[in-house]
RNA sequence: GGCGCUAUCGUCUAACGGUUAGGACGGAGCCCUCUCAAGGCUUAAAUACGGGUUCGAUUCCCGUUAGCGCUACCA
């Protein structure tokens, strides 16, 4: 497995965008075994180049640079080349060039006789393209530098590359490689084409429309397990054909093959407001629930730490297991959890005290009654259940009222992890603590 | 405009010409339950359209429509 950059256009390249893509891929944990940059290898793509040239297979073009997007919707048909160019004669042209007149090297697509280009697709099938439907495509830049065309057609050639799997917008480009190809007398390598990753409208995903939903360091950064994306990735686009959706890598593997490919675009569901697939998200929280607690507990630490709280190993163990089923990202163990990190709670309405079919007189006594238990149950699951059941009991009224008011006293809120669970990791001291403040809290109503 | 690719629930996808068109996510409902989740059960939801071929088309062929891609001295 190589990873090549295909680096050639110096204008588009950053630093940024490269420190980007390695950080996403060490990330994904995909490995590889060489690594080459195409602007390190210029020399090989004009040497090329030459060769191509030098059998009459390319020719020079001194016209300018056409600017930016040109005219697609034409109604004068499709550009193929400058016949003033493609006919120039050798001594203009190497006259021209010795003067130092700027050019770009062009392919001299075949046209006294049409013929089709063929390859055969392991996804797409058998494709072929007649040349008169094929531009003199360049191969040099006039500032010397390789095209992508010409780049990697090149490097395929020289690194002996077998299989090229890349994404359908290649597609049609592939005929003017298998020209490139036989023109440089080289074989050309299997030819794989993917269906594209589209956004919600259909577009074409791209890093200039879509930013952050196409950087894989986006669903690091949310808290995505690696493996979980992967196995989200492998489902767009391919399927198993056996409705096996939760595949660990291995499995993936062995399962993989072409014809599994689809040839239409997959859409990712991503919006404005949410901007991760549910597919990607429930596939991760599967992976969440499933991992042994002290893994995720590990995985774990690093969000917490990175958002400034501090946990004991004993605490996070607690924690993990009150919120694996709960969160979906890593990242949610902030908010599902944060009042476990959080010395003070963050305010809420008193209201939120009173249980159903309660009132606040009903919430007071479940509290001071609960309070009691707490000081001395022993502060453990069993102890706390038994204790506080008991209280309910005692006071005659449901569990359920008694436990939402201490749950909303410890926790600030209705919604949370199961009660007793959470009184355990939290501790006695910080339980009491929050009981208090929402009596007090309650007499204010 | 030219050339190419594609078309099954909202989305990801099954169904080597014969199925009540299956699964998953998401949605709805019920159950479980100390709330929230998780889990279990149930449910709504699709073959773009028109012609062929065939005893029989989601499936094969043609056309239409739509979407996407390429048509750059970007990849």
């Amino acid at each position: 497995m190589i990873l090549r950059l295909d680096d050639t256009d110096v204008e588009r390249n950053t630093q940024e965008s490269v420190d980007s893509i390695f950080a996403g891929l060490r990330w994904l944990g995909l490995g590889w075994d060489e690594e080459y940059k195409q602007s390190e290898r210029i020399e090989l793509h004009r040497r090329i180049a030459s060769s191509i040239f030098q059998k009459g297979l390319a020719y020079r073009d001194f016209t300018p640079a056409r600017t930016g997007d040109g005219d697609k919707s034409g109604a004068d048909g499709p550009w193929l080349f400058y016949p003033e160019m493609r006919n120039m004669s050798s001594e203009e042209s190497d006259r021209r060039a010795a003067a130092g007149e700027p050019f770009a090297l062009r392919f001299r697509v075949p046209r006294d006789v049409v013929r089709e280009v063929c390859f055969h697709d392991a996804v797409y099938g058998d494709q072929a393209k007649s040349t008169a439907d094929i531009e003199d495509f360049a191969l040099l830049r006039s500032d010397g530098m390789p095209t992508y065309h010409l780049g990697s057609c090149a490097d395929d050639a020289d690194l002996g590359i077998t299989h090229i799997v890349r994404g359908q917008d290649h597609l049609s480009n592939t005929f003017k490689h298998v020209l490139i190809f036989e023109a440089a007398g080289s074989a050309p390598p299997t030819f794989a084409h993917l269906p594209l990753l589209v956004a919600p409208d259909g577009a074409k995903l791209s890093k200039r429309k879509h930013g952050p939903v196409v950087s894989v360091t986006t669903y690091r950064d949310a808290g995505f397990l690696p493996e979980a994306f992967i196995n989200f990735l492998c489902l767009l686009g391919w399927s198993p054909k056996n409705d096996r959706e939760v595949m660990a890598q291995q499995e993936l593997i062995d399962t993989f093959s072409f014809e599994g490919i689809h040839r239409s675009n997959a859409v990712v569901n991503f919006k404005e407001e949410d901007p991760f697939d549910p597919k990607a998200a429930w596939l991760n929280a599967e992976y969440i629930r499933t991992m042994a607690p002290a893994d995720l507990s590990t995985r774990l630490r690093p969000v917490i730490e990175a958002a400034g709280f501090e946990v004991s190993e004993d605490k996070l163990a607690k924690i993990t297991l009150l919120l694996q089923e709960r969160i979906k990202l890593l990242r949610d163990v902030l908010t599902a959890g944060d009042f476990f990190f959080q010395r003070e709670l963050a305010p809420y309405d008193a209201a939120e005290l009173i249980p159903q079919k309660g009132d606040a007189a009903m919430a007071s006594r479940a509290l001071a009654r609960g309070r009691v238990a707490l000081a001395d149950a022993p502060f453990t699951h069993d102890g706390l259940e038994a204790a506080l059941r008991n209280a309910a009991t005692e006071l005659g009224i449901k569990t359920g009222q008694m436990f939402q008011p201490i749950r909303v006293a410890v926790c600030g809120r209705k919604n949370a992890p199961p009660l007793f669970g959470t009184l355990e990791a939290l501790g006695r001291e910080l339980s009491l603590e929050r009981i208090d403040l929402a009596a007090e809290k309650l007499k204010s109503l």
